[in-house]
DNA sequence: TTGCCCCTTCACCAAATCTTAACCGCTACG
DNA sequence: CGTAGCGGTTAAGATTTGGTGAAGGGGCAA
């Protein structure tokens, strides 16, 4: 009991059976369910620390699933990722931007999403890693089909716009200065006229239309992505 | 930029003046010092993320410096990298075993040597890293996110208003004459008419409002942070 | 090659912020 | 009390910073 314990939902034995197995071979606690409804108590009860979700499922489908484990403050922090079988399937989950943390197409690899999975568990606070999608405030990006979405309807980024996103939306409410976002957006390169990032910032605004406020200029500093939600920075703790 | 501070010490401009210029560019927050005893002084109350020291020095030479700042619980853990004219330096500065971090000899690549810094900044050092949270009497200061809280409620300061208190907060107590507030606060420069930080004291106690007595005169010196585990903080007093 | 898209610069403006300097009142001390 | 020294206040002027429109260049596909 002293592993990592993975709730698998899925109602495929062709699939969830050879994943558990290989799950379980990879040194994992892996606990299987078959739907949605089954898989949701068990995840509240289990408290896994992955949870593999099928998007299609029995009594409750994969997305309802989704949300409620979001909704339950018990389960929001758990890591989720989904499975789905087609391509378009994707968009679906991006766009209703349920939280998934990352997705993965059937049919799929072994290795591979054993390593995703890898990730996902390493991931300790950190919202880093090889996750390939990010999703705050209603915005979702996927840089694996480089796609940008805000509340549906799908944004027009281009890749320098893309990729500066991408890099605020890792770290909401830190504020990166005018260099970080240069290099983060330009591959290396390194110098160039810093002023460049006020040019992208104001055009990745247009594009976000309503929502421009969530990036927000830090006089002095550089550029942030407001993170709101909840407030509590850490009191006493960094004293020296 | 309230990012991470920079401190070097060496008495060469044509070493200096190139180095701080590049370091700059590169997003670090640089503070220079050209003799030994001014860069030890400064170090104590700039409390740098890291230092970069010359090994020959006016007035205390480098090794000494380094061997104080070593000694010193406040400044012990800061990294520190050394600038050597000799390759045969470099024995004898590690047979010393000053604690010295990394060394460069002199002439270097500008390239090469930013990269070191870079390295030496992202290592988490031996304890904790650089802090980046300050707490104290219930104000904090978050200089990753930039933010300044006070009892739930965000303050909104400027930028020389952030760096005034952060310099008060990071070391209660301690008096900081209005040299090493300016310097604190305008990065480099130096030599500006001192009773500017006066007025930044001003706006910075009005905004914090009933906290503003928190940042105490120093009457003949300068200024502290009040250090006093205070009991109540003036209850109604709050609205400015 | 042309046209289009995207990135980079540049110039200019308004707003935010910093500095300076003058004026005041308070405090310490004979 | 009287005075010198020092910090508090204020307001105006100087400077910095970010937003914006537009021009120029390079790459790429038609």
């Amino acid at each position: 009991m002293s592993n990592q314990q993975i709730l698998l939902i899925d109602d495929e034995r062709g699939i969830s059976d050879p994943l558990s197995y290989a799950l379980r071979k990879e040194g994992f606690e892996v606990t299987c369910s078959y739907d949605g409804q089954d898989g949701l108590r068990r995840a509240q009860s289990l408290l896994p620390d992955l949870i593999i979700l099928d998007l299609m499922l029995p009594l409750i489908e994969g997305l309802e699933v989704c949300r409620q484990l979001r909704g339950d403050p018990r389960t929001r922090e758990i890591p989720v990722l989904m499975l789905t079988a087609r391509t378009e399937e994707i968009d679906e989950v991006v766009g209703f931007n349920m939280g998934a943390d990352d997705y993965v197409t059937k049919p799929f690899k072994m290795k591979p999403l054993v390593q995703r999975v890898k990730a996902l568990l390493r991931r300790p606070h950190l919202k880093e890693q090889s996750v390939d999608v990010v999703s705050r405030q209603g915005i979702t990006l996927d840089r694996l089909h480089h796609r940008a979405v805000a509340e549906e309807s799908e944004l027009p980024l281009t890749p320098t716009e893309f990729k500066l996103l991408w890099t605020l939306l890792r770290q909401p409410g830190r504020t990166f200065n005018r260099n970080e976002l240069m290099d983060a957006s330009r591959g290396e390169d390194a110098n160039a006229f810093e002023r460049t990032i006020d040019v992208h910032v104001r055009s990745l605004r247009q594009k976000l239309g309503a929502r421009a406020v969530l990036v927000e200029t830090v006089r002095g500093v550089g550029y942030r992505f407001r993170d709101e939600p909840h407030e509590s920075i850490p009191p006493e703790a960094a004293a020296i």
